[in-house]
RNA sequence: GGACUCGUAGCUCAGUGGUAGAGCGCUUCGUUCACAUCGAAGAGGUCAGAGGUUCGAUACCUCUCGAGUCCACCA
């Protein structure tokens, strides 16, 4: 053997052995028990970072591990197309080379954007085979593959049939950058520091954050238990508009807290969603003051066209000349701004589509305690958010993703109306319909501009993988899954999409473990982020230390739901740390195969475990081999219920602190005697650990007495 | 405003109803030894604070303080 382990030939030589003699693939046919595996397909947008290495460790760790317990395994590897996400990332580098998606056009930027894809895809893909990943690469999808798209259209289709889908005017978070509706679970909270503004409506003076909607307003309103103004409900008063007078009424509404400001707040039903449910109740009107791309509309007159922000500024002049602004205070409030690109959204009526939750959330309460979390809180996170569940909006003005599957017929419905299934000149389809429309005869279809929510595709990933919904050979094997992990962030807009979709669809939960595991921080718990520079590229990690000690330190981070705090120093310690566990392997390994006495040495060794145990007379022996026991016990136990930061932790005290230290120095005045112990303890060690470090114990492993071409073939020790 | 998580050695983190743990860092010593990518020895902690349950609490319960996350239409 070698003095030193050469990390980089091991890991290539492995890796590609491994591939070559299929080791990845599932194996549906045979007759073993399977156990699937889940990837969560990550965004072509880039490179993986330090959670996607974390995330893949685990899966493999746990499919290896599922492998030599004699299971029939799949894990099943893809990505998804990301389409928000996708398009801001593309449209900035094409804004970096002086170009822009609609200078291109819709054509030649899909051309781009296939080529960006193939590029972020090589990056990841290369990643996720020097990681070591035992995926069936064979079996891999992408979220736009023909496959999913007939999954996609099976689903569109039956929410629509059984009347779930439905298109209107609602008011949804918009974000005026993306240009885009975006979710609830889209848009965060920033604390910021503003002002209130107190503005004299008729005989009122009321409290406001956003003068600049007032152009938009249709009502006063009050808590209808509210003394000072219940004589005034009902009544209608003249309102100073900044252009021109109009009629409002003030109603009164349960919502209105009494204790806010002067009690009294102005109504505007089209940019603000506590008044625009106010407005439903008292059927007022609709004026729509800021347009799709953030601006004031006509409507403000000589403010219409400027920001929200500006106008804001421009009019409080006019409002004080006017003697309308009566009063400022300083006022700390929380404003909603896009997740992704952090502009300020606003609330906006607009034509899209929408989903019907309510029967799916109902299913999914009942049942989602046939799944399994880790950690187990998860669970009734998720519930409280099912329970309050809003209708889903999936339609997105993207260009890259699935456009909706509706055509509309220009002769009998030229200004594409439809409600629902009963709609006239409608007609769904994947492709340009080549019948006639049912309603005028004739055949002039057009298909709906939007596209659909990425999360509409991805939330059948469970199925769409496995080829639903044609009832396939692996559908029947492997679903459910056996084992999902997530980053607990997506658990709403992913995690809970899956168990009510494939609840709905197949009546069978989606996945029996769902692993959350932790977020990986900076050191002062931020979030890793391009903008912040803190990250921290695991292939550096990777190339400077190798993969199996990068593995080995993300597992000291995998404990279910734990967040954990790093820098490239702290990792670099951490995975020296197993670097050093790797060259400590190495030396046991030379120790035992390579210092081998000539008596030794000219034997025929076969593995036979009752020689072993009959040869192990010394008291060290029996200690060894007992203390063995318990590790391969407490290391199954921690892999069976996901613990495997604790399960490498009971390894490598062992091997370093048990068998090297204290039992290998105790063997070296009798080696012969010893050499069947120190062989079958190596081996089971080098077995227990091939799930986290599957490299290095492949290659000593091929060095001793052993049975089987692969130690991902050997048989769990017992 | 609700819900949740966390607070343990200088740093990053495990852990447990019964004498406080690891890695890194630090101090001292040690290369004819499988291993200096190492070994031996060591310093370093009222386990955030207060109260309760218990024979016994760092662990279970309550509160306080501190850090963070998620949810919520606060104008």
């Amino acid at each position: 053997m070698d003095k030193v382990y050469n990390q980089q030939e091991v890991e290539n030589k492995w890796y590609k052995f491994w591939e070559d003699e299929n080791y990845f693939k599932a194996t549906p046919g045979d007759s073993k028990k399977p156990y699937s595996l889940l990837m969560p397909p990550p965004n072509v947008t880039g490179a993986l970072h330090l959670g996607h290495a974390m995330q893949h460790s685990i899966l493999d760790a746990i499919a290896r591990f599922k492998g030599m317990q004699g299971f029939n395994v799949l894990l099943l590897p893809g990505v998804d197309h990301a389409g928000i996400q996708f398009e801001g990332t593309l449209n900035k580098l094409l804004e970096k080379e002086g170009t822009s998606k609609y200078k291109l056009g819709r054509e030649e930027w899909l051309k781009r954007a296939w080529k960006f894809k193939e590029e972020s895809y090589n990056s990841v893909s290369a990643t996720w085979r020097t990681m070591g990943l035992s995926a069936d690469w064979s079996r891999e999808v992408f979220t736009l593959d023909p496959k999913v798209a007939k999954a996609v259209l099976t689903e569109f289709k039956t929410f629509w049939e059984q009347d779930l889908i439905y298109k209107g005017a609602y008011i949804v978070q918009w974000c005026p950058k993306d240009a885009t509706a975006i979710e609830d679970v889209e848009v965060e909270y920033e604390e910021r520091k503003e002002k209130l503004y107190y503005l004299k409506y008729g005989p009122f003076t009321l409290a406001t954050a956003r003068p600049e909607t007032k152009f938009g307003d249709t009502a006063m309103a009050v808590n209808p238990n509210d003394k000072r103004y219940k004589n005034d409900i009902g009544k209608e008063f003249e309102i100073e508009t900044l252009t021109g007078m109009r009629k409002m009424k003030l109603v009164g509404d349960e919502a209105i807290d009494p204790k806010f400001g002067t009690g009294v707040i102005k109504v505007t039903p089209g940019h603000s969603f506590v008044d625009y449910e106010i407005g439903k109740r008292h059927n007022l009107p609709i004026i729509h003051v800021i347009d799709k791309t953030g601006r004031l509309t006509e409507i403000a007159g000589k403010y219409a066209g400027m920001k929200v922000a500006e106008a804001r500024e421009a009019m409080l002049p006019e409002l004080r000349e006017k003697g309308i602004l009566v009063k400022e205070e300083e006022y700390t409030h929380t404003v909603p701004v896009c997740e992704r690109c952090k502009t300020v959204v606003e609330p906006i009526i607009s034509e899209e589509w929408f989903v019907s939750m309510q029967p799916l959330a109902q299913k999914a309460l009942k049942r989602i305690g046939e799944v399994s979390f880790a950690p187990k809180n998860y669970q009734k996170i998720i519930s409280d958010w099912i329970k309050n569940i809003h209708d889903w909006c999936i339609s997105r003005p993207l260009w890259w993703g699935y456009q909706i599957p509706v055509w509309y017929c220009l002769s009998c419905n030229p200004t594409h109306q439809v409600a629902n299934k009963s709609s006239r000149g409608v007609i769904i389809s994947q492709n340009k319909p080549t019948e006639n429309c049912s309603s005028c005869g004739k055949q002039d279809w057009v298909q709906d501009e939007q596209l659909l929510d990425t999360w509409f595709s991805s939330g059948l990933w469970p199925m769409a993988t496995l080829g639903w919904p044609e009832n396939t050979v692996e559908f029947e094997k492997y679903f459910p899954w056996d084992f999902e992990i997530s980053a607990g962030e997506i658990k709403y807009l992913w995690i809970a999409r899956m168990i009510m979709l494939s609840l709905h669809f197949t009546d069978q939960i989606p996945f029996k473990n769902m692993f959350f595991h932790g977020m990986i921080r900076d050191l002062q718990g931020r979030k890793f982020s391009k903008s912040l520079g803190n990250g921290i590229d695991p292939n550096e990690l990777r190339e400077q230390w190798g993969t199996d000690a990068l593995r080995m330190a993300l597992f000291s981070y995998s404990a279910p739901g734990r967040d954990g705090r790093a820098n490239k120093q702290t990792m670099d310690e951490r995975a020296k740390n197993f670097r050093n566990f790797g060259t400590k392997l190495w030396n046991i390994g030379r120790f035992i195969i390579d210092m081998k006495s000539n008596v030794i040495l000219n034997e025929v060794k076969e593995i036979d475990s009752s020689t072993t145990l009959r040869s192990a007379q010394n008291d060290n022996d029996k200690q060894i081999l007992e203390k063995l026991n318990k590790t391969i016990k407490e290391v199954t136990k921690n892999l069976e219920t996901f613990n495997l930061h604790l399960a490498t932790e009971t390894l490598y005290e062992f091997i370093w602190h048990e068998f090297a230290d204290k039992y290998i120095e105790s063997t070296k005045n009798r080696r012969e005697q010893a050499q069947p112990v120190l062989e079958h303890v190596f081996r089971t060690c080098l077995e227990l650990l091939h799930p986290f470090m599957p490299f290095i114990t492949e290659e000593l492993w091929q060095k001793i007495p052993h049975q089987g071409k692969s130690i991902m073939a050997a048989a769990w020790p017992e």
